[in-house]
Parts: structure tokens; C-alpha cells; sequence
RNA sequence: GCGCCUGUAGCUCAGCUGGAUAGAGCAUCGGCCUUCUAAGCCGAAUGUCGAAGGUUCGAGUCCUUCCAGGCGCGCCA
């Protein structure tokens, strides 16, 4: 790699300079007059030599070989930049790796195989999956799919909890909807479910038991009600996710917490750490001790647990099972949580920073200019389903991938539903089509195209190199976007890759510049572009496989007509 | 009141961990269609980076204070 190179031919100047120690930051101009590769190190010596920047760039220049290097020539520019410009060769290498990796090329090694998980969704069994799920399930996929790209042993899990509160709540509101069903009067408690498929499950439990529950409320007739709700809705739920292209590896239900004493567990090894005390007639965590804003209710005055007993309790079995690396995908408006799951696992002698959370902010859809605030199926906000099956699961996925996860986002749905180079999903995927035309107006295999063998310094437009170290940057981005449990990093690269190859590629049209396009008649130049077409075809399809997105060989054109003139 | 997130072009958002003249898409304006797919292409214009201080060779990025918006602050989950 000639990174590499220029990394060494740096490292021995200045270790000729005395400055052996210095951090060598190579980076690539976004100016292309800049050169190809960026140097800073002259500005950061500076200080530590005493002199001017410049002129330490000019005591490191006479002290380069250029040729091993792989370099044509540098500069020093602006406040003391050193900027290299490649030998078209050196920029084209990186081609060949790209050829021979195909499937693997942008795989790293930086996770060492190790476990990590990743926990997302983990919606309770109350209702249909909303936006934030929506959200939740696109990014934490990528994110558990950015880590497998980085070496990553990955486990993906949904915790559930199929107890408590608002699952009662539920079973109620379904009894209610079923004795509306069968003709009784009947109403929704107070914080009980609104919700259209309320109404779907107490008719399906009349399909199924008839009226035995008319009259029956009893505990046990409860709990039978609740199961079946329950059933039902996790079965949706997942045929909701699957169809999203999410698979899980381990449902996690909370109340096997309770049925494998983990929760009494966790509970004595509080009281065992001294940092628990009685008030009020309840037991409480001293989680100030770690930052809390306050100190924390473990068991209540009646006798049971609060939730925090069994999220704390979750984590350390997180951790005995070997997950020693955790990401919760959540919302923001769980943030509340954070600082007691750290304080309690802290208390427990877990380390700092464990587990690691991602939290993203709230989501916003409009359709026509129009914020759309409520489905009749959820009976509050739009779910997954809904916002999918009107956009397509390509296009939502990645709508929620290609924002920062902490920053408030508005899902425009007519933006999403256009089909031209405008929506970004459609953009990458067109660039990948675009290459995959190529290979068939070419009548060749892209699969039987060699990297080896061929003359890649042929390729010397300004086009041609820029895209190249764009494809070059694919390895680096991918660890970038892991490193930050960031997949929009991903996608703004895959936007700019698009760009760069549609540049290259309209470039070459023939009606206007035939000389620049793939398909010349010179077969050295030809090979050489249909070697950069492949690697642009595989960068793009490989950067559409970690986000979960499909990189279609081509795209119609609509059957559809053009409007008909109706004046 | 306290805590977390956010504030960058008319709109939606990036900004690679402190680097060079702050970017992209949409919208706007100008020029291009018998195309290796014109569902497009080429070009132009667009900024008090919320405000004020501070740190240093250098700040959209780091620190402090303030302003605005979202979310959260129960012996609910």
C-alpha cells in the first residue's frame, strides 16, 4: 500500500531529523490540487522544534526518496503542508487488492474475532413496531454488521419484556375489544391500548375460545388472555422485522430473570458491596456514588423489585456470558436508563463504559410538506410496516443509516418515494447498475476480469485517479463507521463513491467524449477500465450488503407511461 | 429547576476526532437530449457555522457562560 511507503519514507526523515517520535498523520486532501496524500507533521513539529513549519517541510522534502515511495513528486504548501502526488501506477494498485478480495475487499481484522453484542428493538409485546424501532432495527443491523466487517464475533439480541405493568394493561384492553366482539358493552381502561390491532386480537380470541372469558376475569383467565395477546403480537412483530431483513440471534425474555433467580441474585450481591441502605420503608442503591443524579429504588416498600433490579441483573449476565463488549441501540427518550444500568453493573464491579449505548434522537415523518402524527393501527404514531411497505425496505433502511444517530431526523417520505440519482438509495444503486451495464454492453463476465497482468498506469485522467482513491478508501471508512457506531459514514462515502463513478462514467459517454469511455477500441486502455468498473461494481455492492440493502444488476425504467396530455 | 441530545446555505443534512478557500442533495438560475440506461449531464449563485468570551501556529470541531428547540427526570416499565 502506498500509504505505507509514504508512511516509512516520512518516518526515516525525521528520524534524521530528531524527530523520531512525531505522529505521522497521513490523510487525503479534499482538493485535489492538494496532491493525492496530505501530510501535517511539519505544523505539529513546530512547536516541539522551534522553527518555522516550512522550513522543517523543507529539511524533510531534501531528505525523501521519491521513487521508493511511489511518489511523482511533492510540494510544500500553504502553512507547511507536505503534498505528495502518486505515480498514476501507485494510485492503481489498490485496484488489483480490490479485484482479488471481491467479496472480502473492506474486511479488517481490528475486532481480533472477539464477542461483542448488540442489543436493539427490544420493543415490549404490546403493539405493532413504531418509527423509533424502525430506526433502532436499520442501525443497529448495520451497526452489528460494521463490526463483522471489522473482525467482529457479532451476537444480535432482542430483550423483551413480556411481564409487568403494561402487559396487564394490554390483556385488558383485549378483553374489552373482545366483549365488543360478541355484542357486550365494554371499555378501554384508563392507559390501556387504543390501537386498531387491539381490536383484531380480542376478535381472534373470540374465534378461538368463544365466549368463555364473558364472564371469567379471574387471574388465571387474565393470564391465558395475555399469553394469546401476547403471542400474537410478538409473531407480527417478527414478521415485521423479517421482512425488514433483520434477524436476530437470541429473544431474551425478562421474566427469565425472575424463573432463573437472577434477579434475588443480583440483589444479594448488592447488599454484599455496602451500598445499600433502607428509607422509607424501601431498599435503596447509593448509584450517586458513580453519578447518578440520585440515588436509586431497588425494592419498593410493598416488597418487589423496580425495573432497575432486573436491567442490572441483565447486563451481568451479559457480561458472565461472555459479552464483554455490549452496544444498546435505544432511544432517547430511554436515556434516563443509562447512568442506573452503569451505576448498578459498576456497583457489581463491572468496568466503566460497559455497556456501551447508542442512543438515537426521535424520528419525524412528512408526506407532502405534512407531518404525519398518527396510523389507526397503532393508534398513536406510524409504524415500520407502514413507513416500509409505502417506501420499500431499501429506502427506509437506509434513510435511517444515512443520519447521525443523535441527530433529530426528518423522514420525508416524498423525497423517499423518488426514483432518480436525487435519493441517495437510488443513486448508489443505479452507480452499481450503471457498472453492471457495462459488462453486458461488453458481452463479459464481470466476475472473469483479471486485476493482475494489466497496466493500470494507463489510467490517468483526473476522473480516473480520483475514483480510484476513492474505491482505496473503502477498508478505512468501514472501520471509521464501526469505531463510531456510526453507519451514516458509510453512506455518505457509498453517495460520494456513486458520485465520483457517474462523473467518470458520464464523462465517457460517447456521443460526447468517446475517448473517455470504457469501452475503447484500445484494448490495454479498454482492460484497464473495465478493471476500474469492476472494482467500483464491488465497492458499491459491498458497501450495499453492510447496510443491508439490495444492489440490483440493473433498474428498469417505469412501464408507466408519460402523463398524457389532459388539457 | 436538574440532566442528555441538537443548533452549519431558503429546506434536509455531512464535516474523517484541531488543519489549507466550511461541503453534499433538494430548491433557484444558465446551458445541454438519436444515451457504454437523459429516471440524465455540465456550469453558476447561496453562509454572522445559535451568541459572547477563552485555549494556540490554526477552532464549525476543545473549555466556560448564555439563548433556542427536542427528550428525560416516580417506590411506572
Amino acid at each position: 500500500m502506498t500509504h505505507e511507503t509514504i508512511q516509512a519514507g516520512l518516518a526515516a526523515a525525521l528520524s534524521d531529523l530528531g524527530a523520531a517520535e512525531a505522529v505521522i498523520q497521513l490523510e487525503r486532501p479534499r482538493d485535489p490540487t492538494h496532491g493525492d496524500v496530505a501530510c501535517n507533521v511539519a505544523l505539529t513539529l513546530a512547536g516541539v522544534l522551534k522553527r518555522a513549519p516550512r522550513q522543517i517541510a523543507e529539511e524533510i522534502v531534501q531528505r525523501l526518496d521519491l521513487a521508493a515511495m511511489g511518489v511523482d513528486t511533492v510540494e510544500i504548501a500553504g502553512p507547511g503542508f507536505l503534498n505528495f502526488r502518486l505515480s498514476s501506477g501507485a494510485v492503481a494498485s489498490v485496484l488489483t487488492d480490490i479485484l482479488a478480495a471481491d467479496l472480502g475487499f473492506g474486511r479488517s481484522e481490528q475486532g481480533a474475532s472477539r464477542s461483542v453484542m448488540v442489543e436493539f428493538v427490544s420493543a415490549n409485546p404490546t403493539g405493532p413496531l413504531h418509527l423509533g424501532h424502525a430506526r433502532q432495527a436499520a442501525l443497529g443491523d448495520a451497526i452489528a454488521a460494521l463490526l463483522t466487517w471489522t473482525g467482529w464475533r457479532v451476537h444480535r439480541e432482542y430483550y423483551y419484556n413480556d411481564g409487568g405493568l403494561q402487559i396487564e394493561r394490554l390483556a385488558e384492553s383485549v378483553r374489552a375489544r373482545y366483549l365488543e366482539h360478541l355484542g357486550h358493552e365494554a371499555e378501554i381502561p384508563e392507559g390501556g391500548y387504543h390501537g386498531g390491532y387491539v381490536r383484531d386480537i380480542g376478535a381472534a380470541l373470540a374465534e378461538s375460545f368463544g365466549t368463555r372469558f364473558v364472564e371469567d376475569a379471574s387471574p388465571e383467565a387474565m393470564d391465558e388472555i395475555r399469553l394469546f395477546a401476547v403471542q400474537i403480537i410478538r409473531q407480527e412483530q417478527d414478521r415485521d422485522l423479517s421482512d425488514f431483513r433483520v434477524i436476530f440471534d437470541e429473544y431474551y425474555l425478562e421474566s427469565g430473570l425472575y424463573t432463573e433467580g437472577k434477579v434475588d441474585a443480583t440483589i444479594a450481591a448488592l447488599k454484599e458491596t455496602g451500598l445499600v441502605y433502607e428509607h422509607d420503608g424501601a431498599t435503596w442503591l447509593k448509584t450517586t456514588k458513580f453519578g447518578d443524579q440520585k440515588d436509586r429504588v431497588m425494592i419498593r416498600s410493598n416488597g418487589l423489585p423496580t425495573y432497575f433490579v432486573p436491567d442490572v441483573a441483565y447486563h451481568k449476565h451479559k457480561w458472565e456470558r461472555g459479552f464483554h463488549r455490549v452496544i444498546n441501540v435505544q432511544g432517547a427518550d430511554h436515556h434516563g436508563t443509562v447512568d442506573r444500568v452503569h451505576s448498578g453493573v459498576r456497583a457489581l464491579g463491572l468496568p466503566e463504559g460497559f455497556p456501551q449505548y447508542v442512543l438515537h434522537q426521535m424520528v419525524r415523518v412528512e408526506r407532502d410538506g405534512v407531518e404525519v402524527k398518527f396510523s389507526k393501527r397503532s393508534g398513536s404514531g406510524m409504524t415500520l410496516r407502514e413507513l416500509s411497505e409505502e417506501v420499500g425496505v431499501d429506502v427506509t433502511r437506509y434513510f435511517f443509516q444515512m443520519r447521525r444517530p443523535d441527530a433529530h431526523m426528518l423522514f420525508d417520505i416524498d423525497a423517499a418515494l423518488d426514483q432518480s440519482d436525487k435519493n441517495p438509495v437510488f443513486k448508489v444503486q443505479y452507480a452499481h447498475a450503471r457498472m453492471c451495464s457495462i459488462f453486458a454492453k461488453a458481452d463479459v463476465d464481470p466476475k472473469q476480469i483479471a486485476g493482475v497482468g494489466a497496466d493500470l498506469s494507463v489510467l490517468g485522467h483526473d476522473l480516473e485517479r480520483e475514483l480510484v482513491k476513492q474505491l482505496g478508501d473503502f477498508t478505512e471508512t468501514l472501520k471509521r463507521a464501526a469505531d463510531n457506531t456510526s453507519p451514516h459514514m458509510l453512506c455518505d462515502y457509498l453517495e460520494q463513491t456513486a458520485a465520483a463513478a457517474n462523473a467518470w462514467y458520464h464523462a465517457g459517454n460517447p456521443s460526447r467524449n468517446p475517448e473517455l469511455a470504457v469501452l475503447v477500441d484500445d484494448p490495454a486502455l479498454r482492460q484497464a477500465r473495465l478493471i476500474l468498473a469492476r472494482a467500483v461494481q464491488i465497492v458499491l455492492r459491498n458497501g450495499l450488503i453492510v447496510l443491508g440493502i439490495s444492489a440490483p444488476a440493473r433498474l428498469d425504467r417505469p412501464t408507466e407511461p408519460t402523463s398524457v396530455d389532459d388539457a
